[in-house]
RNA sequence: GCCGCUUUAGCUCAGCUGGUAGAGCAACCGCUUCGUAAGCGGUAGGUCGUCUGUUCGAAUCAGACAAGCGGCACCA
């Protein structure tokens, strides 16, 4: 006699077993026909579940999220199903949910290729459009990997064996085909229509680069049309942010064969990269933070000291001298500032001791990893390191914390999480002071009052650590900064100092980091403002400009007046309509544009437009100025351009 | 590094099955003096990523290499 409970609390009584599609056409047809998962007593299950007891059932449609996973799961399986059909040699293996869509790998003898998917595509449409009901059953688990060993699908079978043997495997087929699956899925094929086979791709079986690649085919799949159209929509406007495409078109930066990965800066891309630099030397020193320099270049054996030749070695440039010694581009900053740590006595009454450096460092990036700013191998760190006692790694972890959360802010990146990451298994350092560690760490964490996730024994050997992640304007997460607390290299390159009783002691070591990398932070602020840098960024903040040439002169002296009071100005005295200058610094993200006609002239004022196409009318360059300047004081919080 | 794709003018791209290249925008030169996202006309610009091969002949076919793009792996 279940009783099943609904979501508004209202029960139905049934006097024998039911199943979830049931349940819903007792509801109403409607909902029947929607129905294309329920959720018992908070379990996602197919509709044809069988519900013996009380029960709580929400009916999952493709208004609910887990009814998006639903489709986009069974989606995947009528990926496979027509690939199967096409291609029937094509062995399948796994077919998961991922953001926004899923992926099916299957080995087969060559890559698909962009013809091959588009037919795959339209074999799934008859697939669906054919509405095949969706059935599951189970074997027991010996019985499967025969079942699919005689199939053929020797991954298949794989995967099954490992699954522990009392379990029973649950088999959802659709006509001809049939998959391994926990489930649930839609119950018919016909519940699947907007979906889109996006790229091919290679991937190794599961996961590893030792193993064969299968091909991956991706897909994307939403509720209806509607939502497909805006989703392919979302990626034309990411597009358009792209850094790389931006980066060309404002003439900030370029990349070029002879040095991959590695940036050739502009004079534009510079000035912007100048201003990340200069703001973080103010704010860091307020904090206490005292800039160093260390040499780019050193003798291996350093870095044999590190450790790093031995695990990093792979990564990095080395260069041997006419004299035959055989040196290494530094990849970190850390052995540097140790160095200059160690020089002369240090003592307790020193510390804590924190060394800055905008240090650029080059690494061996595998080429397949280079993107853009994103990841290159010849980058710009924000690194800074503390020397300190045990006993001040909680309060010096609190205050970086709080630091690099109001830098971020600075830079309009208000949605900011933490991953904290303990102890892993490998490590060096006395568990007692991996606890004082991590306690310090998660103190932060707490104390910043955001969000943090636990990445479990996620840590480097060498100690815990936290990475910060901001979120972009369109949603996307960015890691940059990372406080890292280092029981290891400080002890390894012989730091000491001298405690209290006269003793030598081994510090700790805080590896900091806010930007990350510049050339990635600068990509990441590009894209979050789709080129539109905040005003105090901009490398030009206004440009002047005349409607015929009799303004010249005085579009001149304003533009001269804006420069000596210290504002990146240039004008456009060109023989072009305003028309076409307004376009041209619009295009070119210039925050603000001035214009000055016969009448602005006469009355000695200027129009002003922002980039963003509004008209803030024409007023006093007084009054521009004072308000360009609380813009820029208050780093666009006071006054914005719009 | 692995799989696939791509590489033609500054940019975006066209160039069918081999007969030594074309457009739009940008640039340059004129004309136009015009009120808030493209005024008109003209000129110039490329050893088709590099190397090797096939061929009477290669941007086009083949191979190697390089870089880039999309994934995978990597990101200490």
């Amino acid at each position: 006699m279940p009783v099943i409970t609904l979501p508004d609390g209202s029960k139905r009584t049934f006097d024998h077993s039911v199943t979830v599609h049931e349940v819903a056409s007792s509801i109403g047809a409607g909902l029947a026909r929607a129905a294309l998962a329920g959720r018992v007593n908070g379990k996602v299950v197919d509709t044809s579940s069988v519900i013996d007891g009380d029960a709580e059932l929400a009916i999952i449609t493709d208004k609910d999220p887990d009814g998006l996973d639903v489709i986009r799961h069974s989606t995947a399986h009528l990926l496979a199903q027509a690939v199967k059909q096409l291609y029937p040699e094509a062995q399948v293996t796994i077919g998961p949910v991922i953001e926004d869509g899923f992926y099916y790998d299957f080995s087969y003898s060559r890559p698909f290729t962009p013809e091959d998917l588009a037919q795959i595509e339209q074999r799934m449409a008859e697939i669906s459009k054919a509405d095949l009901p969706v059935k599951r059953r189970e074997l027991p688990r010996d019985e499967a990997v025969q079942h699919f060993l005689g199939m053929g699908e020797k991954y298949k079978a794989e995967i099954i064996a490992s699954i522990p043997a009392g379990e029973p495997i649950g088999l959802y087929g659709q006509g001809d085909f049939e998959d391994l699956c926990r489930g649930p899925h839609v119950p018919s094929t016909g519940k699947l229509k907007a979906f889109k086979l996006m790229k091919v791709a290679g991937a190794y079986w599961r996961g590893d680069h030792r193993n064969e690649m299968l091909q991956r085919i991706y897909g994307t799949a939403w509720a209806n049309d509607k939502e497909l159209k805006e989703y392919l929509h979302r990626l034309e406007e990411a597009e358009k942010r792209d850094h790389r495409k931006i980066g060309r078109e404002l003439d900030l930066f370029h990349m070029q064969e002879e040095a991959p990965g590695a940036v050739f800066w502009h004079p534009k891309g510079w000035s912007v990269f100048q201003r990340l630099i200069s703001y973080m030397r103010e704010v860091q020193a307020k904090a206490g933070f005292e800039e160093v320099n260390a040499p780019e270049i050193m003798d291996v054996s350093l870095w044999q000291q590190s450790g790093h030749l031995e695990k990093f070695g792979e990564n990095m440039f080395l260069t041997r001298t006419p004299d035959e010694r055989l040196y290494a581009i530094k990849p970190m900053n850390c052995p540097g500032h140790v160095q200059i740590f160690k020089q002369g006595i240090r003592s307790y009454r020193d510390l804590p001791l924190r060394f800055a450096e905008f240090g650029k460092v080059h690494r061996y990036e595998p080429s397949g990893a280079l993107h853009g700013l994103m990841r290159v191998r010849a980058f710009t760190q924000d690194d800074a390191h503390l020397f300190i006692t045990p006993d001040q790694i909680t309060e010096e972890s609190v205050k970086v914390t709080q630091l690099i959360l109001d830098i971020y802010r600075d830079f309009g990146f208000d949605d900011v999480r933490i991953k904290f990451s303990d102890r892993p298994p490998q490590r060096v350092g006395a568990d007692a002071v991996w606890d004082q560690a991590e306690a310090a760490l998660k103190a932060a964490a707490v104390a910043a009052g955001i969000e943090f996730t636990l990445n479990k024994g996620e840590g480097a050997f060498y100690g815990p650590k936290l990475e910060f992640v901001l979120r972009d304007a369109i949603g996307r997460d960015w890691q940059c900064g990372t406080l890292q607390v280092d029981l290891n290299m400080p002890g390894r390159l012989g730091a000491h100092y001298i405690d209290e009783a006269g003793q030598k002691q081994t510090p700790v070591m805080l590896h900091r980091a806010i930007f990350g990398s510049l050339e990635r932070f600068f990509a990441i602020l590009l894209e979050h403002h789709a080129g539109r840098l905040p005003a105090w960024l901009a490398p030009v903040q206004a440009v002047v400009m005349g409607i015929t040439d009799r303004q010249s002169a005085y579009v001149e002296s304003v533009a001269e007046g804006l420069k000596n009071q210290g504002f990146r100005v240039t004008s456009d005295l060109r023989n072009e309509k305003v028309g076409f200058k307004i376009r041209e610094h619009t295009l070119q993200r210039v925050p603000y544009l001035l214009v000055a006609g016969d009448k602005e002239v006469a009355a000695n004022l200027v129009s002003v437009r922002t980039r963003n196409g509004k008209d803030l009318g024409t007023m006093q360059l007084a009054t521009f100025v004072e308000r360009l300047r609380i813009e820029l004081d208050s780093r666009g919080r006071a006054v914005g351009e719009d």
